[in-house]
DNA sequence: TGGACACTAGACAGACCTGTCTGTTACTGT
DNA sequence: ACAGTAACAGACAGGTCTGTCTAGTGTCCA
C-alpha cells in the first residue's frame, strides 16, 4: 500500500520519456504527486535518474507533463461522450456519463487537478494546469447551454461545474460509486428549470 | 508568501496547547498539513518542540486535533445558521448562506477536510475525521429533506451535498466568491422539483 | 525552603527528498 | 571501425522532515 521504491512493478514498453510518463500517471494519481518520490518514479519506469533529468528537467516540470497529458486524455473523453449525442441537452447531460465511467473504474482516486492543487503549493504548476482543465469544462457547459438557448447561460454552465466537481469529491472522499448517476439526474432538473425559463 | 519558520507572528495567549492548536489552525489550513513542518508550527505558537510531544505525542495527532476542531466549529456555524429559520426548506438554503460567509472572508482556502484528505495518505487520521464530517452534513440535509416531506430525502440530500462540494471547490480553485450564493438558488430548484414529486 | 511540574532552547539521530555528477554500456549512422 | 548519442547504475551533496533527548528556567504549593 506503500509508495516506496520496494514497488517493483516495471512499465516495460516505449522510450524513456514514455515509460516516465507512464509511471508518473500511475504512481501520481495513486498516491499523490508530493508524496511519491523521484526515486519511485524511475524505479517503476525502469529508467535511470540522470534520464528524467536530462527529459524533463525537474520534478516540477514532470507533474506539469503528467497533469497536460490527463487534461487532454478526460477532454478527449468528454468529446467522445458528447459526440453521441445530437441535442444540447444530451450533450450536458453525457459529460455526467463520461465522469460516471471513470468513477467505476477500480483505479479511480478522484480528480488528478483537484487532488494536485490541493497537495502542492498555492501559486504552483499544479494550479496553473488546473485551472486550464476546469475552465475549459465550464466553457464547455456554458456553450451548451447556449446552444440549447438558454438566457443565463453562464448561471447554469457554473451550476453544471458545480454539480460535477461534487459528484468527483463524494466519489472519491464517501466513495459513492452512483454519485455521477445522481449529479446527472440533479442536472436534468436544473437544465428543465433553466430552459422554462 | 512561503511557510517557514522565518514567519515570525507568534500566538500569544493560553496554554500551550492552545497556542498549538490556534498556530496549527492558521498555518495548516492556509499552508496545508503536509507542507507545514513542525517547527513552523512551534515558531508560530511560541512553544518548546517538547511541548508539542508531551502534548500530543505526534504530528498526525496534531493533525487531528486540527480537524476536530474546525469540524465542531462548523457544525456550531451551520447549526446556528439554520436555527434563524423555521420552515426545512429556508434552514436547507441557509447552510449555502453558512458557507458563503465563510467563502466571504480573505483568508478563505476551501474546505479544511477535502483540503487535507486530498494531501494525506489514503487511510490516513485525515481520512477518518472527514468522513464524519462529510456524513454529519449528510445527514443535516437529509433529515430536513425528511422533515419538509420529501419522498426521496436520501437523493435530494446527497444532491445538495454535492451541490455543497462543488461550491466549495469553485470558491477555492476558481476564486469564485459567488459559487455558494449560485449553488443555492441550484439548491432551491432541485428542492422545490423534490417537493412537487 | 524545597520539590514537583510545566515549560523553554536547541542539539541530534535517522530517514527521506531533489538534483548533480561520474563512469559504464549499448546502439546507430557514416 | 569509430564517433556520437542515449541510456544505464548508483554515489553523493545539501537540504528538510519528524521525533528524541539533555539541560536549564520559572512557578506554585506544602
Amino acid at each position: 500500500m506503500s509508495a516506496t521504491a520496494s514497488d517493483k512493478r516495471v512499465v516495460d514498453r516505449g522510450s524513456a520519456r514514455e515509460r516516465l510518463l507512464a509511471a508518473a500517471d500511475e504512481l501520481f494519481y495513486e498516491h499523490g504527486v508530493h508524496t511519491v518520490g523521484i526515486d519511485t518514479v524511475i524505479a517503476r519506469a525502469g529508467v535511470a535518474k540522470a534520464s528524467l533529468y536530462s527529459t524533463f528537467g525537474s520534478k516540477d516540470a514532470l507533474i506539469e507533463a503528467y497533469l497536460v497529458q490527463r487534461f487532454e486524455e478526460r477532454n478527449e473523453r468528454v468529446r467522445q461522450g458528447i459526440a453521441k449525442h445530437d441535442e444540447p441537452r444530451a450533450k450536458m447531460l453525457a459529460v455526467f456519463d463520461v465522469a460516471d465511467a471513470a468513477i467505476s473504474k477500480p483505479t479511480y482516486r478522484g480528480c488528478a487537478f483537484i487532488n494536485a492543487s490541493a497537495e502542492g503549493l498555492p501559486g504552483g504548476v499544479e494550479e496553473a494546469v488546473s485551472a486550464r482543465a476546469r475552465g475549459w469544462l465550464r466553457e464547455l457547459f456554458t456553450d451548451l447551454a447556449r446552444d440549447a438557448g438558454i438566457k443565463d447561460a453562464k448561471a447554469l454552465g457554473d451550476q453544471l461545474g458545480m454539480l460535477y466537481d461534487g459528484a468527483i469529491i463524494s466519489a472519491r472522499l464517501d466513495r459513492k460509486k452512483k454519485a455521477a448517476q445522481a449529479a446527472k439526474a440533479a442536472a436534468a432538473v436544473l437544465i428543465d428549470a433553466a430552459a422554462a425559463r
